[in-house]
DNA sequence: AAATATTTGTACGTATGTATA
DNA sequence: TTATACATACGTACAAATATT
């Protein structure tokens, strides 16, 4: 374990521990200097590292104090569903989109896949998917017969950024139908637009039924 | 802008447009250093903000390369309900929780309170908590009438870790007749488990109905 | 298999800038 | 105004890991 590291961790120990509460001063960084024998360069990468994990704030001439909880952000994980147990693509649909469809996500002229994600051998989730063929102009010449868009697209589409949405909804005759359950069942959707240089590359929706998918999110000790 | 921060804009720029895609190896930063006309532990300091960020991985003797993209996480923003237009809070339960209670979240005595999140002057969704009385003995006192018991916790229990489960499900009666909703809407159920120093401080189930609540999370040029 | 060279990782001490109590 | 404490950056040093010889 490194120096910085070791500061790190005792000072979150303090601060968890409710030792050191919401609002405190912290000892001065040349306090910490003395206490840890180090230079201040690295009491002040502990420190850094802490005012990232949201622990603390640093104000220049009067010190560091011990944040207020914001229990308001945390990381959502995404499971790559391909990596489920008895995972299969299910195709159903692969057509240019119709001119509503780009008013509806504000992009270029898009292909439009539909398919069922299985899993277990049985459907998982119902996926909509618009494809900006301007902004990824090899995706005209793919099928996504055996390839789900969403993984041909992690590998043909460098770094991008992302925005989730998600909702319950009650399923309608068509999801219903597509997944094998009655309608009106509650399902989760998640809806995820995904741009690249500003320009948008994709847009899906992904609609799972309640009992058989939930997401989870940390906040506190991550990573 | 300082000159650390410039440094990564300016890699994160050429990984974001494609110029350097995934895989390639970015300079050397001894390379870094001849553009930028600055010290090695500057270009090292933006490299770390960058991995930190997921942009790029770092190797020994190797370099450090542009990471593969995983759309697996998500900032995700939970909006503090008491800040919404119209807000208020109505107890509808306190009490001491049962023993079958305490074998469900596994932890000492708890309190349990339920009430009804309004937002608007409509019902937004429906509360029930768990309090560890032994983690949080002050909570004991206090009869969360006019203050929710999430915000009252906020200031009276210091920094922890939390988990979170998102689902979908359809109402039950208890739930439909609380919200005023017929039975079987589809709901977003979010729960949370805050613990402290690993002791359990509050569990949390809140149901929200479907249309008229969502979650949203980002993922990329995030902060 | 072992030695070597290269690159990142951590830390130091110093210097200077900046916001502010 | 001034002293203080954080903020950024520099240059050096050595350690650790690992391709390459």
């Amino acid at each position: 374990m490194t120096l910085d590291k070791r500061i790190r961790d005792a000072i979150e120990a303090r601060i968890r521990s409710g030792e050191w509460r919401p609002g405190y001063r912290i000892p001065f960084e040349h306090e910490l200097v003395a206490e840890f024998g180090c230079a201040r360069a690295t009491v002040s990468k502990a420190l850094s590292a802490l005012v990232a994990a949201g622990l603390i704030e640093r104000r220049r001439k009067a010190g560091s104090f011990v944040a207020h909880p914001q229990v308001h952000a945390a990381l959502l994980d995404i499971p790559d569903l391909a990596r489920l147990e008895g995972y299969r693509w299910e195709r159903t649909a692969c057509a240019t989109a119709a001119p509503e469809e780009m008013v509806e996500v504000q992009s270029g002229p898009l292909l439009r896949v539909e398919g069922i994600h299985h899993a277990d051998g049985a459907p998982l989730a119902l996926e909509r998917r618009l494809i900006d063929v301007s902004t990824v102009p090899e995706a005209a010449t793919a099928d996504f017969e055996t390839e789900a868009p969403g993984s041909w697209l992690l590998g043909h589409v460098p770094w991008s950024d992302a925005r989730h949405r998600i909702r319950a909804i009650a399923a309608d005759r068509a999801q219903a139908t597509a997944l094998g359950m009655p309608i009106g069942v509650a399902c989760l959707q998640l809806e995820r637009w995904t741009w690249r240089a500003g320009a948008l590359v994709t847009y899906v929706r992904q609609v799972f039924p309640g009992d058989r998918y939930d997401l989870t999110a940390e906040f506190g000790s991550r990573r």
